[in-house]
DNA sequence: ATTCGTTATGCACGGTTAAACATATTGAAT
DNA sequence: ATTCAATATGTTTAACCGTGCATAACGAAT
């Protein structure tokens, strides 16, 4: 019925999430995926719309952060002949580039910790 | 309004979370700590109590992570002079221990990321 | 046979979170 | 003044997940 003569860790994988907080405010790879994409965009709407999700909840990620970190991130111009438009703050490009670096160094680090405790 | 002018990554912490994935099963710290007071205690009631949950929802987070990842993870005991009890298999032990490590390992070490990348 | 503490399991409820809906508003251009 | 695309918000709906409730079965001891 159950396999409890294999090694129990074969098999398995890492799973793992990391974000940043401040102040109770959390945030992590979706939200500055988003960033990422309003900086290339240069609209909330574009930027949403490649996350395949809804303008208003874009919106509302961009609005609790800046609300709970007190950080501005996103600057915005509503109307004219483009009807608006949106464009990153330095410390948004700042944090984004210092969370992918983070991100990216956790990656690496993780798998390789994994290896060593699931793989030998 | 916003205090733009002070570097960003300054007051943030690093949020993360840690678990095990096999063919679409995750389980993470949490389940860990409940094995680890069944071990201690021999029954998955006290080690339910113990963890301030029901005798349900530890049970139930047992039997799932048994039928996911085809594991027998605890062998139990109905009836008897002390009504019954619960221990844990050797496959069991033994992730225990693996992830105690593993936990331990990558939590030095995203320590040590975060703080070369948010405060330097 | 009765008691007792534990395992075993279905089911119904509630709360938290995410997605969807509906409207305003803005400002350059024509 | 009308159009247009994007920002700006409140409100409502839906989905999911954990928790608790209720009940049954088990088996050694008395």
């Amino acid at each position: 019925m159950y396999d409890s003569g294999n090694h129990p860790s074969v098999l398995f994988k890492p799973g793992y999430k990391i974000w940043l907080e401040k102040e109770g405010g959390v945030q992590g790879d979706g939200f500055f995926q988003l960033l990422e994409h309003i900086e290339q965009k240069g609209t909330i709407t574009a930027a949403a719309q490649a996350m395949q999700m809804s303008y208003r909840a874009a919106w509302g990620k961009i609005r609790a952060a800046e609300k709970q970190w007190h950080i501005s991130l996103v600057t915005t111009r509503v109307g004219g002949e483009t009807g608006g438009g949106a464009r990153l703050t330095p410390g948004a490009i700042d944090l984004l580039h210092r969370f992918g670096k983070f991100r990216r160094e956790v990656d690496a680090e993780i798998a390789k910790i994994f290896a060593d405790n699931f793989y030998s």
